[in-house]
DNA sequence: AATATTATCGCAACAATGTTGCAATTAAAA
DNA sequence: TTTTAATTGCAACATTGTTGCGATAATATT
């Protein structure tokens, strides 16, 4: 029954999350906390977030993982069936948490978890643009 | 117009492709090409036909990519808007050509690209699971 | 068939990202 | 305060992917 402990370098992670309105990546988070901690601490904090249903991981169609904060939670199932949007200007990466997939899968497969990603322009950089 | 050729480590990686049932990895068709040539003729390879729309990249829940021969030509609009299953058991990656997702998403955003990865046990795996 | 063009390749070198083992540290319980 | 074990730092390693450039070879041209 591992207890888990509040240390300066979690605290920071989420004190980081918590003032981000987009998903962050590794590399961001390090760039943030400085040299508050090892790189690899960083990378055991954003797994242990993940397994307590705290942030949830989102991998984007070029391959680069990022990480958001849940806004879900009390749920008996915790899973994350919401859309992200990436994109393709200014490369962030934002929860959709009100776009939700529907699908019809065959009955011979069981699904545990899905990741629905969409990408293209943002509102931002949609207006932007013209 | 740059003109494409056939080379024998397309033509192998296309026969490669051709036999397989799912999605494969670069460190696969590694494998499978042995030494026919060297790794980063592999990538560059892969790059080239999804460029030309002979394969489609994939990106798992878990990071890996993995690639898929397209079966559908011959459209306008060259959109791979079908979704994949990964199983965790066996770790294979499948295209369900049919199973596609709707949603609703606010209009301002512009969709270019969507990513739609389910994941779970396959049809497979979940027979020998019993 | 011989030659010219250039797409493709091999190789080396590099970069980014992530993992593991282990001793030292430290948050929290006793 | 002492004890326990979750967490950290560091070094070392693995995987994946990219880039530059001279050499090779597929295709077009003569
Ligand atoms: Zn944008
Ligand atoms: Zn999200
Ligand atoms: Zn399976
Ligand atoms: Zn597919």
């Amino acid at each position: 029954m591992k207890t888990t402990r509040n240390t300066v370098a979690k605290t920071a992670v989420l004190e980081i999350f918590g003032k981000s309105k987009t998903a962050l990546s590794h590399a961001e988070i390090q760039k943030q906390t400085g040299d508050l901690c090892d790189r690899v601490t960083i990378y055991r904090i954003l797994e242990r977030l993940v397994n307590d249903d705290i942030v949830h991981k989102i991998v984007n169609l070029d391959g680069t993982v990022k990480y958001a904060k849940c806004h879900h939670h009390a749920q008996r199932v915790h899973i994350h069936n919401h859309a992200h949007f990436s994109c393709e200007k200014c490369l962030e990466i934002t929860c959709l948490e009100n776009v939700k997939p529907s699908y019809i899968i065959p009955h011979n497969y069981k699904v545990n978890d899905i990741n629905f990603t969409l990408s293209g322009l943002c509102p931002n950089c949609l207006n932007s643009n013209i």
